[in-house]
RNA sequence: UCUAUACGAGUCU
């Protein structure tokens, strides 16, 4: 089983969906029963593709077939349908796993967040992390920076700050990630100055910026028009090297 | 306290 499940997987990891179905269908008549891990990799693929309706039917076929999809199929679904905007089918599953008992991670968590926050949820996005407490999980910088994005992309800044107040009372640093989208939502702002000043804190505190952060300010100047100090970042960035990942 | 799916957050396109 393992066997078929990693080509199976190789296919889908490369985006070649009708060639993972083929394949599978083969499979089946030499008999091989596909299993969780089975249909967890190919409804990523799937969703990874956008083809959420797909995945979700191979879901069904799991569930009529008395199987019980785990936290990663789940996780899975929710982040697809948060990530297109269906909220109401991402929580369903949520709650869905709830009422099964499937074990909820930070990452079905972060997950929900992300969706509640770039929908323009915020106050839902905020009480899911309130939640994870109740649920005794604690919220990491992941979900954390999926709510400061929301508040980014909304223009509350105030409650960014509060959010980032909140995460040191609970010792929880933000990393590269949560400075590139706070440096992203005051460019965006139209405020390259503020991000500038991040982006000092943020070096201050040791944590390196890569290439994704100085995009986000490179375009941040370049909608104002600032070209000398689009050139300055730039010259900044090459006599540093960037770190690319 | 090992157990097969690069499960979650960022820029530009």
């Amino acid at each position: 089983n393992l066997t078929y499940n990693s080509l199976i997987n190789g296919l889908c990891q490369k985006g070649k969906m009708e060639d993972a179905i083929i394949f599978l269908e083969k499979c089946k008549f030499q008999g091989f029963n596909p299993d969780v891990y089975t249909y967890g990799v190919i409804i990523e693929g799937f969703c990874k593709k956008d083809e959420i309706q797909k995945g979700k039917k191979l879901f069904n076929e799991l569930v009529n077939k008395n199987m019980e999809a785990n936290s990663f199929i789940y996780n899975t679904l929710i982040r697809a349908y948060s990530k297109n905007g269906d909220i109401t089918e991402a929580v369903k599953l949520f709650n869905e796993m709830k009422s099964k008992g499937i074990q909820l991670s930070s990452v079905t968590y972060s997950s929900l967040i992300h969706g509640y926050s770039n929908n323009g949820y915020l106050d839902d996005a905020k009480r899911l992390i309130n939640e994870m407490r109740d649920d005794g999980l604690s919220p990491d910088v992941v979900c954390y920076t999926a709510l400061i994005g929301g508040y980014c992309k909304t223009g509350q800044m105030e409650k960014v700050l509060t959010t980032l107040e909140e995460m040191s009372s609970y010792d929880i640093h933000p990393n590269k990630i949560t400075y590139t989208v706070m440096i992203d939502g005051y460019c965006k702002l139209g405020q390259t100055e503020v991000a500038v000043k991040v982006l000092g804190e943020m070096e201050q505190k040791g944590v390196v910026p890569d290439v994704v952060t100085y995009n986000a300010l490179a375009d941040g100047f370049s909608k104002e028009g600032k070209i000398e100090e689009a050139f300055r970042l730039f010259n900044d960035m090459s006599r540093r090297g960037v770190d690319l990942d």
